[in-house]
RNA sequence: GGGCGGUUAACUCAGUUGAUAGAGUGCCAUCUUGACGUGGUGGAGGUCGGGGGUUUGAGUCCCUCACCGCCCACCA
């Protein structure tokens, strides 16, 4: 072996070595129960981060531990490639505006844009030594996906769970397409309440200027108007009533009258409800058609006039009398100075109020009507609730984030966006009557912008039909990824498990719980793990903060290594936000260096080591009962007599793969981590070698058969560390034991071995003073000896070679034999001339 | 406003079911030609965010407050 471990190569090589032998290739036929890992298409936005990095290799850590658990791993990619994300990309790399280009001159950019970012996506993941069969890839945009999407779309429509409507809804004017709750985020922006009158109808008598002086005793009502508070004066000419709260005493008898809208002086009713808040602004709210979600909530349940006012470009409606034209916020500007010029603006209070952003571009969201297509997610808010229980969540305080959703539902799943690159609608509608008309199975996938629809309208008879021009929410397609794995021909829901980061509990979780049980009436994966985000710096995510080009993460690659990027990665609990700064990546690296030291060391005193090719080591795994070392009638002839010592290090290596394997079933992927490098630093590196060290050099002195001994402990420990790390670190391992290992073992890969098997359940339960745990503590009575010895010598700035007259040891009887057993090895690395036992 | 996390050594974080507080980094000292100076060994360093309570005993359980972060609600 190199004296230096040379990454740049080897990593690739060992890349190119699993491709070419199919290490990863996914057999449905192979022998095990089938673990099926449902994991994220990541969307095409331009961005590739270390919190890709970071998530992505939580749960192929996850795939790797249960492929060496005998498990017959599904592992499948995808890619999210359509969707406003890639178009967005497109836009912004091109500097252009969909709308301004034919609509199949801009889907082929977005289709070439997503191929490349697909590319590099899968490099990197390859890169970084992703245990995937690649031939199980899919992407969203490919005709066999979105026949998929289509399909079970139409099996919604049928079942009634999708649905059209005519009606308000969210609205983005930037994106210039309808979406959904989910894609809202929260922006705090300046803005202004803005005091403004409404005269009682028949009471116009009484001026606004006079209003003015009320004003001063805090929005006391005057017997003749009214005073509303508002952040939306643009929307005046919207007004379509007042709202005041039907127990708030002081707005009792307006009731029922009428006011007149200021400025446009045409009437409006007064109306109760229970939404209207007492304590907000005056306690009177105007709604207009439509501000705020609750305007349409109001406007639906008191059947209310539908007053136009703002145009999905986001400029005001041509018939809007002094602002027509201007964009929303131009025309709030001003419709304040019109108001203060008439002297209709009372008061004007600054404020920073919290608002609904698309999360796709940050810009403002409107509610405007329009006719899209919903999945009912309202109705069965008590099944996905309960479909939660049925999920085991890791941690498991992500279900409250599932929980607090649901539950604060207020509008259907719109599905249909008013854009380019997706899924298409199977959908063309009568010219007449407007009925929808749906393509049939054997049309799928469809693209009704492209084929002319034949035949006569059921309802009216009529030949005539447009294309529905509207696609997919991308979610549409991605929900359904149980179902997409499913179509190579497997059985797979529920799925074993699903991972994702926290932020898309409520679209990615969420949507896929909301399809599976429509489609299926089960749950959509028994597990699901989600992961943290990775922070720059406190409360910064770090794909949204600027100036991380140090944190890119193919540089990262390049310039640390992939194995010891992914053990840094292995470090964090799951779950948790992480920082992350190049420093971190100091203690992965000594790490790596150390375990090709340990294993150049260990490998080199195995060189003339006589195993029979007969994958020894799995031998030895499968036969737990080695715990009573009784080797005289072990069926391994060619192994030697086990000195104590040599016996600790194996069973410390047994343990430790139990309970690493305890933590990750658990997906705790940093604990087992912590576990393997307890082993391996403390009691491999730092104890067994040392204490064995010179019974590997010098055989004339300790006896051929204890050399024998520590060469069989030795080759079984590394083996088996190394299987361990396999999952955190698989290049470096998969290298050493190719360049060694793979002499004696049968299996062509580390990564298609087995871990250790857990010990028998009585055993673990058992009683303290079986072999196996007798053998534990003997190992720590050992290490208690060398840390004392080593602080005798280091308090008297001692060497660690400064030979000592006299040790004595104290030790219990039944660990007498033992120690007697063991003194040739403390001589040697205590370097004392004569080592007294007591009792 | 509702919810969830976090607060432990200078730094990054572990601390399972309550019983002398742990690791790594950093710091200090020291060792060193047989795996590793990208090293070994040892040491110093902590009122476990504050305040109450339960208990023989609380970092751990309960209440409360503070700060940090996130999710949700809040657009009148």
């Amino acid at each position: 072996m190199e004296k230096r471990y040379n990454f740049t190569q080897i990593e690739k090589r060992m890349q190119e070595f699993w491709e070419r032998e199919k290490i990863y290739a996914f057999d449905k036929n192979a022998p095990g129960e089938i673990y099926s890992i449902d994991t994220p298409p990541p969307t095409v936005s331009g961005s590739l981060h270390i919190g890709h990095l970071f998530s992505y290799v939580q749960a192929e850590i996850i795939a790797r531990f249960r492929r060496m658990q005998g498990y017959n791993v599904f592992y499948p990619f995808g890619f999210d490639d359509n969707g406003l994300p890639t178009e967005r990309l497109v836009e912004r790399e091109e500097g252009i505006r969909a709308n301004a280009l034919p609509r199949g001159e801009f889907i082929e950019k977005c289709r070439n844009t997503a191929e490349k970012y697909v590319n590099e996506f899968k490099d990197f993941w390859k890169t970084l030594g992703f245990s995937a069969d690649w031939s199980l890839e899919y992407q969203t945009i490919n005709p066999d996906v979105r026949k998929i999407s289509q399909q079970l779309f139409l099996e919604l429509v049928k079942s009634g769970k999708a649905y059209m409507k005519e009606s308000p809804v969210l609205w983005c004017a930037e994106c210039r397409t309808s979406i959904a709750q989910a894609e809202l985020e929260t922006a705090d922006i300046e803005s202004a309440y803005v005091y403004v009158p409404f005269v009682l109808a028949g009471n116009e008598a009484e001026n606004a200027a006079h209003m003015k002086d009320h004003m001063s005793e805090d929005a006391k009502p005057n017997p003749a108007t009214l005073i509303v508070a508002t952040t939306r004066p643009e929307l005046l000419y919207g007004c379509v009533c007042l709202f005041v709260n039907p127990s708030d005493g002081r707005y009792k008898d307006f009731i029922g009258k009428s006011v007149k809208v200021p400025l446009y002086d045409y009437e409006i009713p007064i109306l109760a409800d229970d939404k209207a808040s007492i304590d907000k602004g005056t306690g009177v709210v105007m709604c207009a058609t439509f501000g705020d979600s609750t305007d349409a909530e109001w406007y639906a349940e008191h059947e209310l006039p539908y007053r136009k006012i703002i145009l999905p470009d986001g400029t005001i409606a041509a018939d809007v009398p002094y602002i027509a034209g201007l964009h929303v916020r131009e025309a709030r500007a001003a419709t304040v100075r019109l108001l203060d010029e008439r002297g209709l603006l009372l008061k004007s209070d600054n404020i920073v109020h919290t608002v609904g952003v698309h999360e796709r571009c940050g810009k403002e969201v409107e509610i405007i009507p329009s006719r899209q297509w919903y999945i009912d997610v309202l109705t069965k808010r008590d099944e996905f609730l309960k479909a939660a229980d049925g999920i085991n969540w890791y941690p498991s305080q992500m279900k409250n984030r599932y929980i607090a959703w649901v539950e604060n539902l207020k509008w259907d799943w719109c599905i249909s966006r008013q854009r380019y690159f997706g899924v298409p609608f199977p959908v063309w509608y009568c010219e007449e009557c407007g009925a929808p008309i749906f393509a049939r199975p054997e049309q799928l996938p469809v693209n009704p912008l492209e084929i002319e629809l034949c035949g006569t309208c059921d309802s009216c008879g009529s030949t005539s039909f447009v294309p529905e021009s509207a696609v997919f929410d991308t979610w549409a397609t991605s929900s359904v990824t149980p179902q997409i794995n499913e179509r190579l021909g497997l059985e797979l829901t529920p799925m074993s498990m699903r991972t994702q980061a926290h932020e898309i509990i409520r679209t990615w979780a969420f949507y896929t719980i909301v399809r599976s049980l429509y489609h299926t009436g089960n749950i959509p994966w028994k597990d699901i793990m989600i992961c943290g985000w990775v922070l720059a710096k406190k409360g910064e995510k770090i794909g949204k903060s600027k100036n991380n080009s140090e944190s890119e993460p193919k540089a990262l690659i390049e310039t640390h290594s992939a194995d010891v990027l992914r053990y840094w990665t292995a470090g964090a609990r799951l779950g948790m936000d992480t920082f992350f700064s190049p420093d971190e990546l100091s203690i992965p690296k000594r790490f790596i260096t150390k375990l090709w030291n340990a294993s150049k060391f260990a490998i080199a005193h195995l060189q003339d080591f006589d195993i029979a090719d007969s994958d020894c080591a799995d031998c030895i795994i499968a036969d737990s009962d080695i715990a009573d070392y009784d080797c005289a009638d072990s069926p391994f002839t060619d192994k030697p007599e086990l000195l104590p010592i040599d016996r600790w290090i194996i069973e410390r290596v047994k343990v430790t793969a139990d309970r690493a394997a305890k933590l990750l079933y658990e997906y705790e992927i940093g604990s087992a981590r912590h576990e393997i490098d307890g082993l391996f630093w403390k009691d491999f590196c730092d104890n067994y070698i040392e204490i064995v060290k010179e019974r590997l050099y010098e055989p004339e002195i300790h006896g051929v058969t204890e050399r024998k001994s520590a060469q069989y402990a030795l080759y079984y420990a590394l083996l088996n560390i190394l299987k361990l790390y396999s999952i955190y670190v698989p290049h470096i391992s998969e290298y050493i034991y190719q360049e060694f290992f793979r002499r004696h073992e049968k299996t062509a890969s580390i990564h298609k071995t087995l871990w250790v098997k857990p010990l028998p359940v009585e055993r673990l339960a058992g009683e303290p003073s079986s072999a196996n745990d007798r053998i534990i503590l003997f190992g720590e009575k050992v290490k208690d000896v060398m840390a004392e010895v080593r602080r005798y010598k280091s308090e008297r700035n001692l060497s660690m070679r400064a030979e000592m007259d006299e040790l004595v040891i104290k030790t219990e009887p039944e660990f007498a034999e033992w120690f007697r057993l063991t003194e040739k090895d403390l001589k040697a690395c205590t370097n004392a001339k004569e080592i007294i036992f007591t009792t």
